[in-house]
RNA sequence: GCCCGCGUAGCUCAGUUGGCAGAGCACGUCCUUGGUAAGGACGAGGUCAUCGGUUCAAACCCGAUCGCGGGCUCCA
C-alpha cells in the first residue's frame, strides 16, 4: 500500500471499526498484562519443574500460553497448584527488568542452561538487531517485551489457567511437539468472571449441541462418514430457505443458473491446475477402466516416466545428444503421451469445488462480449477429503454446499462487477443483523511467482490494483495480508462475528485470472478478436454447512420467523370438537400460505404443550380456547417472549405472512 | 496427519476396590379437559464403540482399530 491510499484506507477502516484511541491504549495494556502473565507461569512451573525447557509464551486475542517440554504431562489438576504459585509471584511484587545482551553472551547463557529451544529462538534474531531480556525475579527470558512494571500490577484474582494442549515448535507438523499452557488474564476478577460467564454462553450456542437439541443435522460416521452431515427435516428447512434468499438475490442480481454434476474426470483438474497440487485435499479418484485398458495406460504412464528421466538428464548434459533426439522432441513425445493418457480417461474425481464445470459451461457455447458480464450461479455440492483433525461439527466438512457463482466479465467491467458482489455481501449482512465484520484482502508476494503463485506479475498488480480500488471506494472495512492469495489470483475471505462475539470466515470472494486461459476460455471482442475473461469466484454464504453452524451460535437456535424449522404452532386448550375443527382451520389457512405450521390439539395440559412449544423453539404460538374462538381471535405467544395477547385471527395472519415475506430480523 | 483426553439407552449423565446394567428427559399406551414453561400411572428402550488380551469373573485393567472432543498443522 502506498502513501497516497494510507489515509483514505485509514478513515474508511475506523468508520466501520470505530475503535478509539482509547480503546487501543487499553487493549495494549492488557496484551501487556497478558504477556507479563506468560512470564508468570513460565517463573511458576520453574520453580515447581525445574528441569522444564521453555519455548515462548505470548499474549493472544483470548489469554496467554506457554508452550514447554518436560517428562511430567500437565493435566488439569495440576493447575491449582501452579496458579498458586503465579500468585505468590504476583505478591512477591518483582520488577520486569530490560537488559540488552550481545549474541555471545546471551548464546552462552541459555546454552548453560541446556535451554535447546531459547538457542534456537535465538538464531531466528537477524543479525544486528538487539537482543533484548526481560527478568522477573530469578526468571529471566529471551524478550521483546513490553511488559507491566511489576509482577504485582497483575492482579491474583484476574489470571486462570485454562486448558493444557499440544503445539508443534514453531507451529511446524515436523517439528517435536510441545506443551502449551493456555490462560487467561484480565485487569481484575470482575472481569475475568464476565469473560468466563461468555465462554459458558459460547458453551451453550456450540452449533453441535444445539444442532442435535433441534434435531437439525445428524452425523453417522459409521454408515456415512466423518465429516458428511445428514440434514434432517428442521435442518433442511434452514438449507432450503437459505437457498431461496440467495436464488432470489442473485436472479435480481442478473445470475443465471445452472447445473452440473458432483464428479469429473481427471482431465478437468489437470486443466484447471489442482491436480497434483491439491490431490490430496481431493478425495481418490474413481478407477474406470477395464482390466486391459488400465494395463495400456500403465504401459503409457510407464513410457511417459521414462522419458521425463530422460529429458532431466538432457537438460543437465553438458554436451549434444549424439542420437540427435533433442530435448524438444522428448518433450513433444511426453506430451503426446499424455494426451493419450487422458483420452484413455478412466480417473474420476469428486469435484472438491464447482469452477472448472461452470468454466466448461461458459465454453459450451461461443460468447461474444454482448453475453458478458455472464454470471453462474449454483448451489453445488462439493467434496474435500479434509484431514481427521480439522473436522468440525458442521463448520468444517467433507460434503459441503457452496453458494457458489462465477461472473465472466471484461476488464472494463470488473470493477463494477466486484463491487456489486460487496454489496451484496453488505445486503446479507444486513439480513442477519451481522454489524461488524471484516474483508480480508490476501495479495500474492512477488518473491513467489511461478511457485505458489502463477507467474503473471502484470496480471496480479492490475487486478489487485482494481480490488484495492473498490474496497477503499466502497468504505468497506478490510485488511491487507500478502501472500496468502489464492494460486489464481487475490481473494477476499469475510469475517464476521457472532452475536456473541466470536469470528468466523464465512464467505469468499476471489479474482481468477488463470484459469480461464487454461481453459482456453474467449469470447469475441468488439474488434473481431479473441479475449480471454477474467473471472470473479464468489460465496457469499459460503457453504450451506458453515453458515448454518454459525448462523445457529449467532441466533442460539432462536431462529427469525422467516428461518425458524417451525414457524407457527397452534395450541389448543382441551380437545372438545368444535375448539379442534377451529385450530384446524387456522392451520390449514397458513399451510396453503406456505406458513410451517404444526398443531397441538391433544388433551394434555395447556402449560404442558407450551412448555413443549417453548423447548423446541417454535417462533410462535397461537393458543386458542373457547373465549377466542367466540370472538375471531387467537392468543399470541411469541418464544421467549411470552404471552403477547389475543387479537383478530386475520390481523395475525396478515402480520405472519408480512413478517415471513420481509424476512424481518 | 500429529499430541493429549474421551466413547454406557435417541439426549444429558450415574455406575464404589473387577462381582446381577441405572436415573432424568424424550418415546409408547392409558388416565387427566385445562388460559400461557412441564398432571399422573404403566411400558418399551443396551452386543457398555469395535476387535483381541489378562482374570474364576471385565462397562471397569492392558493392547489395537474406529469415532468424537481440545489443540497444532491445514483450509484452492
Amino acid at each position: 500500500m502506498n502513501d497516497e491510499q494510507q489515509p483514505q484506507f485509514e478513515s474508511a477502516k475506523s468508520e466501520v471499526q470505530r475503535k478509539t484511541l482509547d480503546q487501543r491504549e487499553q487493549m495494549n495494556e492488557l496484551m501487556r498484562l497478558r504477556h507479563s502473565c506468560a512470564h508468570i507461569l513460565a517463573t511458576a512451573v520453574l520453580r515447581l519443574w525445574p528441569d522444564a525447557l521453555l519455548d515462548i509464551g505470548p499474549p493472544t486475542d483470548e489469554g496467554f500460553y506457554y508452550d514447554f517440554e518436560l517428562k511430567h504431562r500437565f493435566t488439569p489438576e495440576d493447575f491449582p497448584k501452579i496458579e498458586e504459585e503465579m500468585r505468590k509471584i504476583t505478591k512477591e511484587n518483582q520488577v520486569f527488568e530490560k537488559s540488552i545482551q550481545t549474541r555471545a553472551e546471551a548464546l552462552a547463557y541459555f546454552e548453560g542452561k541446556g535451554q535447546t529451544f531459547k538457542v534456537q529462538r535465538l538464531g531466528d534474531i537477524p543479525e544486528g538487531e538487539a537482543i533484548s531480556f526481560f527478568q522477573n525475579g530469578e526468571f529471566v527470558d529471551l524478550c521483546a517485551g513490553p511488559h507491566v512494571m511489576r509482577t504485582g500490577n497483575v492482579k491474583p484474582g484476574g489470571i486462570k489457567l485454562l486448558k493444557v494442549a499440544s503445539a508443534y515448535f514453531r507451529g511446524n507438523e515436523k517439528n517435536p511437539q510441545l506443551q502449551r499452557i493456555y490462560g487467561t488474564a484480565f485487569k481484575n476478577k470482575e472481569e475475568l468472571d464476565n469473560w468466563l460467564k461468555m465462554q459458558e454462553e459460547a458453551r451453550k450456542r456450540d452449533h453441535r449441541k444445539i444442532g442435535t437439541e433441534m434435531g437439525l443435522f445428524a452425523m453417522d460416521p459409521e454408515y456415512v462418514g466423518p465429516g458428511l452431515p445428514l440434514w434432517l427435516p428442521k435442518g433442511t428447512v434452514l438449507v432450503e430457505e437459505l437457498e431461496r434468499l440467495a436464488k432470489e438475490t442473485e436472479f435480481q442480481a442478473g445470475y443465471v443458473r445452472v447445473k452440473t454434476p458432483h464428479l469429473a474426470k481427471e482431465k478437468m483438474y489437470k486443466t484447471s491446475g489442482h491436480l497434483p497440487y491439491y490431490a490430496e485435499s481431493m478425495f481418490p479418484p474413481m478407477e474406470m477402466l477395464e482390466e486391459d485398458e488400465r494395463q495400456k495406460r500403465d504401459d503409457l504412464m510407464e513410457r511417459r516416466a521414462d522419458l521425463i528421466q530422460l529429458a532431466e538428464g538432457m537438460g543437465k548434459a553438458i554436451s549434444p545428444n549424439p542420437s540427435g533426439y533433442t530435448e524438444e522432441q522428448v518433450r513433444r513425445d511426453i506430451q503426446k503421451l499424455e494426451s493419450e493418457i487422458t483420452l484413455l480417461g478412466g480417473r474420476y474425481y469428486l469435484k472438491a469445488m464447482n469452477c472448472p464445470h461452470h468454466h466448461r459451461i461458459f465454453a459450451a457455447e461461443p460468447r461474444s462480449y454482448r453475453d458478458l458480464p455472464l454470471r453462474l450461479a449454483e448451489y453445488g455440492t462439493c467434496y474435500r477429503y479434509e484431514q481427521s483433525g480439522e473436522l468440525f461439527g458442521v463448520m468444517r466438512v467433507r460434503s459441503m454446499n457452496m453458494n457458489d457463482a462465477h461472473l465472466y466479465c471484461t476488464a472494463e467491467q470488473f470493477a463494477d462487477e466486484f463491487r456489486a458482489v460487496n454489496e451484496m455481501y453488505l445486503k446479507y449482512f444486513k439480513i442477519f443483523g451481522l454489524d461488524r465484520y471484516q474483508m480480508r484482502f490476501s495479495t500474492h508476494d512477488p518473491a513467489r511467482l511461478g511457485q505458489k503463485f502463477v507467474n503473471e506479475p502484470e496480471l496480479w498488480k492490475k487486478t489487485e490494483d482494481m480490488v484495492r480500488q473498490v474496497l477503499i471506494e466502497s468504505g468497506i472495512n478490510y485488511v491487507e495480508v500478502a501472500n496468502e492469495a489464492a494460486f489464481y489470483g487475490p481473494k477476499i475471505d469475510v469475517q464476521v462475528w457472532s452475536a456473541i462475539g466470536r469470528e468466523f470466515t464465512i464467505a469468499t470472494n476471489q479474482v481468477d485470472f488463470a484459469v480461464p486461459a487454461r481453459f482456453g476460455l474467449t469470447y469475441r471482442d468488439r474488434d473481431n478478436t479473441e479475449k480471454t475473461p477474467l473471472c470473479i469466484h464468489r460465496a457469499p454464504l459460503g457453504t450451506h454447512e458453515r453458515f448454518i453452524g454459525f448462523l445457529i451460535e449467532h441466533y442460539a437456535g432462536n431462529f427469525p420467523l422467516w428461518l425458524a424449522p417451525e414457524q407457527v404452532r397452534v395450541l389448543t386448550l382441551n380437545d372438545e370438537a368444535p375448539l379442534v375443527e377451529y385450530a384446524k382451520s387456522i392451520t390449514a389457512e397458513l399451510r396453503s400460505q406456505f406458513v410451517r405450521v404444526e398443531g397441538d390439539w391433544s388433551a394434555n395440559p395447556v402449560k404442558a404443550k407450551i412448555a413443549d412449544a417453548e423447548t423446541s423453539k417454535v417462533h410462535t404460538m397461537l393458543v386458542v380456547g373457547q373465549r377466542d374462538l367466540e370472538a375471531g381471535a387467537v392468543s399470541v405467544r411469541l418464544h421467549g417472549k411470552g404471552n403477547v395477547g389475543a387479537k383478530p385471527r386475520a390481523e395475525v395472519v396478515a402480520d405472519l405472512l408480512a413478517s415471513i415475506r420481509e424476512r424481518r430480523a
